[in-house]
RNA sequence: GGCCCCUUCGUCUAGCGGUUAGGACCCAUGGUUUUCAUCCAUGUAACAGGAGUUCGAUUCUCCUAGGGGUCACCA
């Protein structure tokens, strides 16, 4: 049985990188059929709060993530942690240290100018005098004073830190609340995590972690440390590199798969391949092909494997997606030809949306050097537009429309571009674009003649 | 600064003592296409540096350099 878990600090929103650990944990667990437990590190009172805690679980719904059982909130679990503290000072494994913070923070200041490294000197350690006045105590654990704790980690092998490295961390605050690494460790162990996979930046909680368990009896679970994202510069990610909150990357325009995708392939790989669906990622991942070194966030790649996903998204559910982006076309009876014709060239689904809408509405201006270019052809616009409008059949395909355009070019002995510049102007106030076949059928012959009439009167408006 | 970790094309990565160092993104070129894209093909591009070990090192060891993490009554 494989237990993990996802313990963020409700601080903020969820983050990218808070993101991939948790899919890694989800993986592991769900491909083992495991569990996977949310566990939101709020023990810290004055710093947790509701709104953060929503928009982690908005975006594990966005992304389709999905955790076992009830999520578990620490600060729900005091009683369990005091039980916990009372027993270690019980079996003399902690004790009370009256150190004041002034106290602490000279010691520091101390250690520091002596170019020491900062930590606590145990003062408090073995006594057993009378205590201070005045003074809530702080509890301590008993850390080794001697030899070295090895951290075995699954992704970077066997770390020793010398246990020095280590002081007398505090376990319980002066307001009888626990410390993190205390409390991670009880979690951990009485919710029978067996896997944790974490990021780098808890690799030094770790020994301490190691301390808690080795006091309480209890058997750590197996560590994974995967390293950090980085920017494209190799730097640590922070909000000036664009997006780091999860939901951003909806309102972009990216498909929760691609960014699954992106995110998995950041420290590991399975051979050369590139797309996984959630269901091959399940199939194939393991811990212990990930990486050691830190990747860097590439947003060429994310786009890449967004187009691929929109290329392969069923054009109901791009329909569904682009009423986020204020276009409507779910019942648009040219939606399948439409989104065919879109999707192709739209990297997210914002930029879907902007393709769509070139096409679904009138022009609102005209390219000035498109307009330069098309104008000298104004009268074959003009005659297309004459001979279109006395077509009596019904139009209905991209074809039928190609048709047109292939006999009236045939009658009048023209090629393409002279038709098609002018043409792609009218239709859309710009020389790039989809195919005119396709426009046309999309918009209907009465709109194409609409269409046409305002560019031409642009064009002749423009002349002089 | 102390301690710990990391280092293959610009980026994500494959490699696990003997390879023309492979793939993907990006970029360039060509082809398909009514434009733009898509798609297809081709190409440019890497083992941080220095010592060892070895018949042979990208691969193992050490050193140097660079990068990252961490040193709270935060998590």
């Amino acid at each position: 049985m494989v237990v993990t878990r996802f313990a963020p600090s409700p601080t903020g929103y969820l983050h990218i990188g808070g993101l991939r650990t948790a899919l890694l944990n989800y993986l592991w667990a769900r491909k083992n059929g495991g569990k996977f437990y949310l566990r939101i590190e709020d023990t810290d009172l004055k710093r947790n709060s509701q709104e953060a805690m929503e928009a982690i679980l908005q975006a594990f719904e966005w992304v389709g993530l999905d955790y076992d059982g009830e999520v578990v909130y620490q600060s729900k679990r005091f009683d369990l942690y005091k039980q916990y503290v009372q027993q270690l000072l019980d079996e003399g494994k902690a004790y009370y240290c009256y150190m004041s913070k002034e106290e602490l923070d000279a010691l520091r200041a101390q250690q520091m100018e002596r170019g020491e490294r900062a930590r606590y000197d145990g003062r408090y350690r073995d006594f057993d005098g009378t205590p201070p006045e005045g003074i809530d105590p702080v509890v301590r654990i008993k850390a080794p004073q001697d030899g070295t704790i090895v951290v075995q980690d699954g992704v970077k092998g066997d770390i020793s830190i010398s246990a020095d490295e280590v002081d007398d961390f505090i376990i319980a605050r002066a307001d009888g609340t626990p410390t993190y690494n205390f409390v991670v460790a009880v979690d951990d162990a009485t919710m029978g995590l067996t896997d944790v996979i974490r990021g780098d930046d808890h690799l030094y909680n770790t020994p301490k972690q190691l301390v808690v368990y080795e006091a309480l009896g209890f058997t750590p679970p197996k560590f994974y440390h995967v390293p950090m994202i980085n920017n494209e510069q190799g730097k640590k990610l922070s909000k000036r590199d664009g997006a780091t909150d999860v939901m951003d990357y909806k309102s972009m325009g990216y498909l929760p798969e691609a960014l699954l995708n992106f995110l998995v392939r950041l420290g590991w790989s399975y051979g050369d391949q590139e797309i996984f669906s959630l269901e091959e990622m399940l199939e194939k991942f393991n811990p212990k092909d990930l990486n050691k070194s830190p990747s860097s966030y590439n947003l060429d790649k994310l786009n890449w494997l967004n187009s691929h996903y929109i290329k392969n998204c069923s054009n109901d559910q791009l329909a569904k997606m682009l009423e986020a982006f204020d276009i409507y076309i779910f019942s648009h009876d040219k939606k399948e030809i439409l989104l065919d014709e879109s999707k192709e060239r739209s990297k997210t689904i914002k930029e879907l949306a902007q393709n769509v809408y070139m096409i679904v509405t009138d022009p609102e201006e005209f390219d000035k050097k498109a307009v330069k270019k098309a104008r000298k052809n104004a009268d074959i616009l003009k005659e297309f537009k004459a001979y279109l409008g006395q077509i009596e059949q019904k139009l209905h395909l991209p074809s039928d429309y190609h048709q047109v355009i292939e006999t009236f070019l045939n009658k009048n002995d023209l090629g393409f571009g002279k038709l098609g510049q002018p043409l792609r102007v009218a239709l859309l106030g710009q020389m790039a674009g989809p195919g005119l076949d396709v426009v046309m059928s999309t918009i209907g012959k009465d709109q194409t003649l609409k269409r046409i009439d305002t560019a031409v009167e642009f064009f002749e408006r423009q002349e002089g």
